[in-house]
DNA sequence: AAGTAATCGAGACGGTACGTCCCGTCTTACA
DNA sequence: TGTAAGACGGGACGTACCGTCTCGATTACTT
């Protein structure tokens, strides 16, 4: 479960005392996911997650030691749990996973949160790893599983620059969704797939 | 050209009584420049800015019309000028095109400032436009007129989808910048510069 | 009993969560009637109060809905609790109310205080019927109970203007605290007493 | 003329070059005096006083050298001249002053304009000293003169304190103004007038 | 069953930045 | 030089939100 590499949530594990209520975290993130949903990040209050929530600000935060931390909870919610495809072909093994990426980020809040989230990482490194290394490091590891093999099959060429393939796929997608405003759709999916395939194949032109 | 694009100054323009004073619109852009290398975006402060410059909050207000619209305006201060390359090969142009990019997007400041900015123009939505307008778009315009000569010349396919070659130039570069924490570099420039020769030629094969 | 009547400090009524603190209350009006007393009613800022208090700003201004509010609870507490006199003799119980307001009114902040109060007053009705009611009202309803105690014992004509002899009492006072600078001593107590007394006497020739 | 004794008008005195504009001079005191009357002291504002009389700021600025000397220009205006009454009696010429002092006092914008300025003499000495030596001076020296007069004619005691006296005349008017919000009117007068015929006549039993 | 300890909702707290307001001065171009 | 217009430096205002703390009331484990 992606969401799992992303679970920051006991801060501290208590040992004894009353425990922790279960229904305060789901109202917690339930309430968040809402508000982040209705207003964007950047209108974001921890008062209002707490009031909307029925909770104690206090209650949220011995689960998120901040803002950013409870953003980045909301936002591990979101992101869908990556299976390694096998479709049979290199092609559609890449176009399975860039297909789930564009259902991830089309939807309508995907922007605003991860601009927010970005934006947090900015000054709070040890976000920043978590984020990196949690749902974003999954989808690329599939990734780079589904080009290893193409290698293996001949689809693409040995001496391809994985990073630089990974940052092909993944790069467009997030810069129309952060900067340019422009469309996620299976057309781009498709498009950096083939650019892949077509630009690093065999040939070895491509190579550096 | 780039830079005054994105010249959002005069939030009014006044018809009598004493002018704007050139010298504060300088040394406030100045501070603006200093504070956001010192400290970054978000330990930015407004009463900071006009300390160091020497002026009064409301001096700054009344050409800015909030924080965000000042980083925005020294943002596009650091981003230079984009005069179209002839280098006479249309690798030669996208390779000087994206050596630019590298230049200015390898700064250190550089991911803190497009940071803060991606995430303010996700609630402001005439910001937004001004970036994509501004210095966004000059390179873009840039890029797209390399691009369409490379058609021209034969070294690239006429079928080719142009928003998705530019996304795929720009894209990789800014993924890391704001995401990834990947090097932005003269390998990365030279490797999404041949992909695109290579992936879009004109065997056709990589039409959408 | 005075300082009773003015107690304006609770803004809202809390019924649960963590209670006003008492200690803040102490520290933002010692904190008000330090700065009042050093600096005046003029150069008096709320910054400065709460840096004394050692409090948040938002804690002052949850208790005093502004400024002048703060002004007028700290006045409040530099009038003196007044008890009503009982010396045996009309002239003893009005001299004794008399004494002790020259005694409040002749220290040094006095007339700053009282000078900003008044201006105050001009533009917040509440708070100026406040005022009225609280230590204003108090003083004079002493006043008013020895002079109907003179009437009573024959001191004082019995159709003789119970106001205006209350504005006599008083007004000379606050003329010299407000407006001529004149001195408030035992000579200006003792001279609206007998002032009082002889025109007001039970010959019937001061009436209406 | 009462009006001239606070002229505070030239605050320097031009020797050659354009001279100042007379209409400029009306045109600022009139529009002072509309907004006080409108806004109260409170609210009046120096730009709107330059706006109001079509003036720049600098031009009132060239004539009063603070808002507070605009503020206590326009109260002098509003101020009746006064004259020495000669109506055969004591109680006559008292009460002919006290009735002019009463319809001044009783205007409708009379109180906020006084607190005003007495918070204002609070911090600026040279002002209270002006406004002490001007109108309110004009009065009190005819008041003191008929006092005098009544000595003369055995109407009063000669051991009266004429400070006393003045105070008694004034003071419960000021008192109603600025403070208790009493009535202004014929009563107070004659009240105040009969109180210190009785009270400080020739018996001498009033003497302190 | 009593005691202990961490939980809960509520909301006050210290701190800090924000953007607005107004003062009194200064700077234009014009008269 | 005086003028209208309005920008300027300065500095206080009252608001907002963060993350912490405090209250009285639960709710489990531990004796």
């Amino acid at each position: 479960m992606e969401l799992m590499s992303i679970e920051i949530t006991p801060v501290a594990t208590a040992r004894s005392g009353r425990p922790r209520d279960a229904r305060a975290d789901e109202a917690i993130l339930g309430a968040a996911l809402e508000l982040l949903a209705e207003l964007g990040v950047h209108a974001f209050r921890m008062d209002d997650v707490a009031k909307r929530a029925g909770v104690g600000k206090a209650t949220i935060y011995r689960r998120y030691e901040s803002k950013e931390r409870l953003v980045a909870a909301a936002v591990g919610v979101l992101v869908s749990e990556i299976a390694l495809p096998d479709t049979g072909s290199t092609r559609g093994d890449l176009l399975s996973l860039m297909h789930d990426a564009v259902d991830v980020y089309s939807r309508p809040f995907a922007s605003g949160l991860m601009a927010g989230l970005v934006e947090a990482m900015r000054h709070n490194d040890e976000l920043a790893a978590e984020v990196r290394g949690g749902f974003l490091a999954a989808r690329r590891e599939a990734l780079r599983a589904v080009i290893e093999r193409g290698v293996g099959r001949g689809d693409l060429g040995a001496e391809l620059d994985v990073e630089l393939a990974l940052d092909v796929l993944g790069g467009p997608l997030f810069y129309r969704l952060l900067v340019t405003g422009g469309p996620i759709d299976e057309r781009l999916a498709e498009g950096v797939v083939d650019l892949i395939l077509h630009g690093f194949d065999t040939t070895g032109r491509s190579k550096r």
